[in-house]
DNA sequence: ACCTAACTGAGACTCGGTATCAACGCAAAC
DNA sequence: GTTTGCGTTGATACCGAGTCTCAGTTAGGT
């Protein structure tokens, strides 16, 4: 069974209608090798049109088969979502985005609700840098002339 | 010497001219009880122009006069700013917003760089939930007729 | 007072997203 | 298989936030 259809059957489960249009969305969706913006998306699903396109982006978020990325500058990404909750570093250079679990944001959130007397029940977390293949492509600034 | 007048002197030690209309925004930016939206300054500086509220705010923000708010629903606030880097939790009910730097988010920052290998350099971190004022005003629903 | 680069502001424009609404078509009931 | 109805579609208009343009203004240094 492929991922559309997996992610076809998702939508049936939940009482949505199975159409041609969503179809081609969430096949253009899957096929995004990275992240990307509804911008993408429309430019490959031409024959569907522009609100329904955005309705199933919608859709597929609260689906969770697609989660957003916040961009420094406010833009919104989406990328195809393997896990549950999870947040993303972005890289500055080259846009890469990586999916982080392991660090212990909870444990922020418990400290949070504390310090504030706030009951929190969501945030929004993003983190922007350097990703490793980056860093290693310059030439350290930090230290001068480390070999000569 | 007056919240305005500091932050004019702030302007012209950057090197910023000190005009009419840039007086002007600051003054009802400064008067604002808590958060904003550009919306709103527009809303008290009908003389200035579209364009240069907007172009205002940004300056601000960099001056770090005042810094933004992002919603759950994408909408940026603004407000003043008091300290240096720090994150806000909102209230989901009555929208009130609290600043905290109590918690260590340099740790989770830290945990972050290297459980992704990415050297992180900013952040975006908002916390939503429900303040104490609003939980105090709901009959608590957990627990079942707690005093009868 | 003079000069000029910084700034302004009206308005057109862009961009991401939503509202409208008649037409359509999926899927369930018959 | 046909009917039926409501979820869905898509063209298009609209919206709000923010930027661009550019001619005209002005702060502030000399
Ligand atoms: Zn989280
Ligand atoms: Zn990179
Ligand atoms: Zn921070
Ligand atoms: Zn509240």
């Amino acid at each position: 069974m492929s991922d559309v259809d997996l992610t076809v059957e998702r939508l049936e489960l939940r009482g949505h209608r199975v159409t041609a249009s969503r179809r081609r969305v969430i096949e253009a969706v899957l096929a995004r090798p990275s992240h990307f913006t509804v911008d993408d998306v429309l430019r490959e699903t031409r024959a569907v049109g522009r609100a329904t396109v955005f309705r199933t982006m919608k859709l597929l978020t609260d689906l969770n088969v697609v989660c957003r990325v916040l961009f420094e500058d406010g833009a919104l990404h989406y990328r195809v979502s393997t896990r549950g909750h999870h947040h993303h570093v972005v890289c500055r250079e080259c846009g890469r985005v990586e999916d982080f679990t392991t660090c212990d944001v909870s444990a922020l959130v418990r400290d949070l609700s504390r310090a504030t007397d706030y009951e929190i029940e969501g945030h929004w977390l993003e983190g922007y840098g350097r990703c490793s293949d980056c860093r290693a492509a310059t030439v350290p600034a930090s230290r001068e002339a480390p070999g000569g």
